[in-house]
DNA sequence: AATCCGGGGGG
DNA sequence: CCCCCAGGATT
């Protein structure tokens, strides 16, 4: 169908040719064992430190073949879906600490789970790790763990696909499998200078990936190509000229590597204005709830609040979602803070007000239970990000007023400080 | 194949 | 302000 390109690699893998990844490799100037050879030569020198999960208890770099703790390689994959590792990696040091081996994750409490993850989102994440947990744990019997050696078996666990499966195996184990992840599709996208969206090709990725690895040091070579991606191959300004593939890479020879991986035209994000309601009764308690266990936020608390209808006051807006959620009614008061949070698939503003619990006792009408507590005990609840500024704010307000503003107190809610107070 | 699921870093 | 990310599950 498509016109004889010659030795194209990109036109090659653009083709829904089985075999299009051995057809794009083999239209590389160097063949798979070449490759290998740069990229390693590279990463001996420019190769990211190396990484706690991925070293010995002694902190020295494991052998080829030497098989490591599969547990906190298992955690640290979890946790870097979605997230990069400078952002994760304080989190995987606390994780350990809190969870030090599968035992102690498997027999923890899931809200103490969530509370370790709280700011690190994706929160399914945490949820599928701690039930994994069990489930390894129970398959095993009695006596020392059974850890998974092949794809089959991890993938069997909650939150594990090929490529955190392949991530372990070659991490853990120094197992030859591939991995597909941002980076690596980035990389290959490039090399290949493919003109279609990796995701729309992603069994010729795949296929690409696994032709690539090298059979012999795939943990090594697995994390080479990651910090490739990550170091030089960067999504914006790739520095070619570092690049051990430079010569190789259909993307650099094309003269715009930038323009890969090509994506499809992104869609405009929703926008919406939840109002929010710090509910205090006669005794300075606030009312928090539990959201439902699936969904956006799963398990995490929250401040009662829903989104506001067109046209709507915001006051209105928040009476009213107090009415259907909770079944109270309460005087809506002075606003405390807002802030605008945005999340991949959309924006959201959160205008939150002070107010005063009249009648009703709370019903979880929308949520898994709903609680009367102390401000200063709200840390012991895991909330999303976005409330922990809430926090932030009405303990600032409930600890702090004597800052020179008692007109405040009057109703100075139009003031731009009060916002302020979040940043 | 398309959609959902958080949050932070960086140009 | 926009894009990107060490993806997986669900539909």
């Amino acid at each position: 169908m498509a016109p004889p390109s010659g030795a194209d690699p990109a036109a090659a893998l653009g083709r829904a040719d089985p075999l299009a990844a051995e057809a794009s490799l083999a239209g590389l100037e160097a063949g798979a064992p070449a490759l290998r050879r740069r990229l390693l030569r590279w990463w001996e020198h420019h190769g990211r430190q190396a990484i706690p999960w991925k070293l010995r208890p002694d902190g020295s770099p494991p052998g080829d073949g030497e098989a490591l703790d599969p547990y906190p390689v298992w955690a640290a994959e979890i946790m870097l879906q979605q997230t990069q590792l400078p952002v994760m990696l304080p989190y995987w040091t606390g994780w350990m600490a809190r969870f030090p081996d599968l035992e102690a994750l498997a027999r923890a409490d899931s809200q103490v789970v969530l509370l370790q993850w709280q700011g690190l989102g994706y929160y399914a994440r945490a949820r599928r790790l701690h039930q994994g947990a069990r489930q390894l744990l129970a398959a095993g019997g009695p006596g020392p763990v059974v850890w998974p050696r092949d794809l089959p078996g991890w993938l069997a666990l909650p939150g594990v696909g090929r490529s955190t499966a392949g991530s372990i195996l070659s991490s853990a184990f120094d197992q030859p499998y591939a991995i597909l992840d941002g980076n690596v599709k980035r990389v290959l996208a490039r090399l290949i200078a493919s003109p279609r969206p990796p995701a729309r090709q992603l069994a010729g990725f795949w296929q690409l990936s696994e032709r690539l690895l090298d059979p012999e040091r795939p943990r090594v070579f697995n994390q080479a190509v990651m910090d490739l991606g990550a170091t030089v191959c960067t999504p914006r300004q790739p520095r070619c000229g570092a690049c051990p593939w430079q010569g190789d890479c259909a993307a650099y020879a094309a003269g715009d590597p930038a323009r890969f991986p090509v994506k499809d035209a992104p869609r405009p994000l929703p926008f919406q204005v939840i109002g929010v309601g710090i509910v205090l009764d006669g005794d300075g308690r606030v009312l928090i709830d539990q959201r439902l266990q699936e969904g956006l936020l799963g398990g995490l608390w929250e401040f009662p609040g829903g989104k506001q209808e067109p046209g709507e006051p915001i006051a209105t807006t928040i009476a009213r979602e107090l009415r259907e959620e909770l079944a109270i009614e309460a005087a809506v008061g002075e606003e405390l803070i807002r802030l605008d949070h945005a999340y991949s698939h959309k924006r959201l503003r959160f205008v939150v007000h002070l107010c005063r619990w009249i009648s009703g006792e709370p019903q979880p009408l929308a949520s898994q239970q709903v609680r009367w507590v102390r401000p200063e005990d709200l840390g012991t609840y895991p909330f999303p990000a976005a409330n922990a500024r809430i926090i932030a704010a009405l303990l600032e307000r409930l600890q702090g007023p004597t800052s020179g503003s008692e007109a405040d107190a009057g109703g100075g809610s139009g003031q731009p400080g009060a916002s302020r107070s979040a940043a």
